[in-house]
DNA sequence: TTGAAAGCGGTACCAC
DNA sequence: GTGGTACCGCTTTCAA
């Protein structure tokens, strides 16, 4: 029992082959009558397009490939959740594939991709796997990089990181932190550009702020617990008063051991700030204060960058969007009688599009 | 510029496109040298299979579709590693689509994976979203349930939740807890489950331990908070001394809260055993037990039911496979002098393989 | 073993 | 507006 197919609707309906195509994909080009038996037809048979047929012989598919790192991190769910809300007006799909942080995964899944001829590629990649695209790009394949920086000119979306460390900091300082740590596992590139973000903001005071480092491991909470015991054990003198994480997860680790260990209080005696407004964190019991990236943002902006490419191929340039993070006061950093952002900013705001060619 | 296609091949390594083909399909049917030849041609046009066309010549993709309710789970992730372990070998690709638990998203991702010809489904849905299978079935479309309880005969891989909620109950009992709690939202029919088990094994002890239900929102960290507060002010005579939270999310609140507040001690005033094996609770600075549902091998299961269909559809029956969770003992719930799980499970075990036709 | 040719199911361009 | 038809790129059967 084969399946139906054009042919099929056509007979059943009674008109030619190209008429059943055209109300398919231009139903304006067919008289509403005609039309109505076609769907009819149609329906009875259950006939479903054949996507491979219809991609061959388009020569392109409706269809995105979306490679990810880490789908645990909501971030990652964020950018995919944005691109689809935009492609989905363009009546493109989305399909997505995790690479578990896996170089050969990733690969095999960049590989897929091509040979199915999706329209594009999106690729969220780790940061040291992005010599994978150059290859692709230059056999023609459409790829926009987010959340990374890619060597060759393809377009990208990513977030100033150390714009982002720099703000983080410079919001403890603004809420009277005179001692500060950073606490980041360097083997993320992201983590160090916001320590270099954060060591600017220290040096802007003139002395007037210390910044100690501690290297972790990775960036979760259970990190979190031994930096939060390192802490809690300095001596007065020697125990900052606030500490930057270099990301949420980690920073909600150290609350929580902070807050089950009793002794010092958030925000009074340490204030903290994390990064990435990872949903994970936000059921911590003092909400805590972090850098939202706009991932929804991120992924609208790449979703749209492949869609023009897609409509005028010529005219495209590949553009560089850096987007600023925005600061997400909370619980955690808010000092009495120090109230240093009333309103928090509502929505994230793009910036600094460069053009690059 | 038209990327290069098998007839290019063809031409440039002086061979035939039925060759070509062979060397891509079965390569012992040609000659050591001619293949040689012709992987020559491939690298150096950097021809890439047209996998539309394959698909629609073949008949049948070499890629799966994933259909998933709730990516920021981790519990799916497993689901997904453990389908990809077992098609990687046979050479078959899994794709993602996130359903973000929308019934309009599933369903348009249900017809895509139709459209584009998939080898089969895979379907993580919200049970009450298990309509929409039966017409792709009926239609041919190969699919496996994952994790529900589909209506007509389609295979399906699960977990036995009223099992589950009863060892659970069991294990607080034989651990000495005499007045329980269970918590969890009833709008999932799983805690439902969950707790219908937990009723049995109470039942059981005719009298001697009591069972006190609590209703949720939902089954995050924030609800759990609220039971921890709920607990806490509870006088000491109607205080539960076990809790059975429909989920690790909503125990992992309870734990945090409680240890903050700093007045109950856990487990030895409360003992509380999650449920899911959520990654996202293994932090906690109190590892909480809980039962694992095994997600990577229930995702190999529905690979291989998958795998099985594709290789012989005629004698395939559909099946309906309930896997037992397995209790994973950890420090909330370990009572001095009482360790009733010396040894914890290493592993998970399939069990209750009822063909269906 | 290798080569030639007939589809697979659509799309799009062409006349009518 | 509608119908006929030449492909799209690959797999597969059948002869040589």
């Amino acid at each position: 029992m084969r399946p139906p197919n054009v042919a099929d609707v056509a007979r059943a309906a009674g008109v030619s082959l190209g008429t059943v195509s055209n109300v398919l994909n231009n139903p304006d080009k067919v008289t509403p009558a005609t039309r109505r038996r076609v769907e009819a037809a149609i329906a009875s048979l259950g006939f479903v397009r054949n996507g491979a047929a219809r991609s061959l012989a388009a020569g392109t598919s409706r269809t995105l490939g979306f490679v990810l790192t880490d789908l645990t991190n909501t971030f990652f769910l964020d950018l995919v959740r944005g691109a689809e809300e935009v492609t989905k007006a363009a009546d493109l799909n989305i399909l997505l594939a995790n690479s578990d942080s896996r170089a050969d995964k990733q690969r095999s899944y960049l590989d897929l991709f091509e040979e199915e001829r999706v329209a594009g590629i999106l690729l969220a990649p780790r940061q040291d796997l992005l010599e994978q695209v150059a290859p692709l790009r230059a056999r023609g394949v459409r790829v926009v990089v987010l959340n990374a920086d890619p060597p060759d000119g393809a377009c990208s979306v990513q977030t100033d990181n150390v714009r982002g460390g720099y703000l983080a900091t410079q919001h403890l300082i603004a809420g009277g932190c005179r001692r500060l740590m950073f606490a980041g596992a360097p083997r993320f590139p992201a983590v160090v550009d916001r320590l270099e973000g954060a060591k600017k903001a220290v040096d802007e005071t003139a002395g007037a702020v210390t910044l100690e480092v501690v290297t972790t491991d990775g960036v979760t909470a259970t990190d979190g617990h031994r930096i939060a015991a390192l802490v809690d054990e300095l001596p007065d003198e020697a125990r900052p008063d606030g500490l930057i994480a270099g990301a949420d997860l980690l920073a909600l680790g150290v609350v929580q051991s902070t807050l089950v260990r009793g002794r010092l209080r958030i925000p009074e005696d340490l204030a903290v700030i994390g990064y990435d407004n990872n949903r994970e964190a936000w059921s911590s019991l003092v909400p805590i204060t972090t850098m939202d990236q706009a991932g929804e943002e991120m992924g609208r902006v790449a979703a749209t960058m492949i869609l023009e490419e897609l409509r005028t191929p010529r005219q495209h340039k590949h553009r560089r969007v850096v987007m600023e993070p925005v600061l997400v006061p909370k619980a955690s950093t808010r000092r009495t009688g120090r109230e240093q952002h009333p309103h928090a900013a509502s929505g994230p705001v793009s910036s600094a599009v460069a053009p690059e060619g």
